[in-house]
DNA sequence: GAACAGATTCCGCTCAGCGGAAGGGGTGGC
DNA sequence: GCCACCCCTTCCGCTGAGCGGAATCTGTTC
């Protein structure tokens, strides 16, 4: 549940500290860059490089610059987020898009953020920062606050610890919190209204798995404020229940939560 | 260029045994499952997996088996495979598949095969075996041979040496598939019938980046025999060209091929 | 309750990994 | 031209991280 930056020891460790040093803003990088980034001397950074780059887990490009390679790629498309959760959940999200025409996302949760599986968004909806890989602040997103809604105890006061502020609005006391949490659990369904970015408005309902346990966040992001929520709300509820339905009958229902 | 399984010395190498023991029909294994598969000592495994699940690159799920973890999926999206070249094709595949109504896929060379980045296919159209991350023979399948014939001498060398028989329509012959591969070059398209699986016919055309290297193979899988091949070629070359422009504008027209 | 298969802990040996130092290559400044 | 700078690569001797056999524990099958 920690967020360290990893400085393991072991070699895996290292090598993962490289891999690390990628994101979505740094998606193509030198060298030189990887060792800064990683922490690791210029030397080591070199060696494990060149045994990634032989095992396919990175790609030296054209420039000299590395990327990750396809062999990552296809492990990842490996993982159940990919293979089972977003296959299942596309189809629903594409409904919900053609009913709201509003960005459609679905997150779990991973460790104190909520990880963005799938969104979809028109072109002319507003370039959000929940792309794939996306990892949001659950106390400051509508998925987010689902998710630690009806999160486990231990999780809710990791949470509460770490409120970050992203604008004016963003929740910052957690007794504020607290009663929203409460609030979602017994509504089922989560409102954030420029708590993350200025100008973006969320509304989020649970996905459930086995046993009714809250295994995934489906939500939608509009551009201003709030339109007809009640509407909004009904339409995700729906949509939900019957994404649930087909998750469980298709033997998804125990996407154990990330840690 | 070469398909070793790795048993190679490093740590990486050996971590990398381990992670590559999972594929499309392993998704969720034991440890004595993982460590059979990746031919390590148990007790070897056994810490390699440890260390993989600190690092979120393994996950272990309820059951206690283990699967592909969260992080590596994370990286996996940002390889240009995923960010780029899938994004930005996928509205023209989409526009493909209103038109054909057949399976319709986007590959790119790895190795001696080509990797399938995305595909469309409805819930009618035949499973064929190529999912995201299928890798194709490059002599058995429409995708595959555009690629070949589009190939360096080394890789041709290569594949011609490597010609598995699929069905009995598979092409074994190295100077009956040299000659295909000519027409190809020259006609701007592929096709493949029944040659990779029984009841499978497919149709590929070339992706071009800077400079009018062939950086990726666009196609369609069709049920049964050839139907209009010169409309449906026709349909391909019109989206293959305007996806190729849109590549070299957004800067991906220099997708160095995968070694 | 024995036999089996999988998972975990323990521990002493040794070689893979480490990273500083030195050198090669390319670019920009003046 | 020459120097300064940055990035990349190769070399090599030291050492502790990684190794894996053996023993133990747990759960399942017949």
């Amino acid at each position: 549940m920690s967020e360290q930056p990893n400085d393991s020891k072991s070699v895996t460790g290292r090598a993962f500290a490289v891999l690390n040093a990628f994101d979505a803003g740094h998606r193509h990088q030198t060298l030189a860059s990887l060792s800064r980034r990683s922490g690791l001397p210029l030397t080591t950074t070199h060696r494990l490089v060149n045994e990634l780059v032989t095992q396919g887990a990175l790609m030296r490009t054209a420039d000299g610059s590395y990327e990750i390679g396809s062999k990552i790629w296809r492990l990842g498309i490996l993982a159940s987020l990919h293979s089972d959760l977003r296959e299942i959940a596309l189809p629903y999200m594409e409904d919900i898009y053609q009913l709201a025409n509003d960005a459609v996302q679905i997150g779990v949760l991973d460790g104190i953020r909520c990880l963005i599986v799938e969104r979809i968004a028109g072109s002319r909806t507003l370039e959000v920062v929940s792309k794939p890989g996306a990892r949001l602040p659950l106390h400051a997103s509508g998925v987010g606050k689902v998710l630690l809604a009806n999160g486990s105890k231990e999780l809710q006061q990791a949470a509460l610890e770490s409120m970050e502020k992203f604008t004016g609005s963003t929740i910052t006391d957690a007794e504020v919190l607290k009663k929203q949490l409460v609030a979602i659990k017994t509504q089922g369904f989560a409102h954030s209204q420029e708590e993350l970015a200025i100008g973006a408005t969320s509304l989020a309902v649970p996905i459930f798995g086995y046993g009714n346990k809250v295994i995934a966040a489906l939500g939608i992001v509009t551009p201003v404020a709030n339109r007809d929520i009640e509407r909004m709300v009904s339409v995700l509820k729906v949509s939900a229940a019957a994404l649930s339905r087909k998750l469980v009958i298709n033997g998804m229902g125990d996407l154990s939560q990330l840690v």
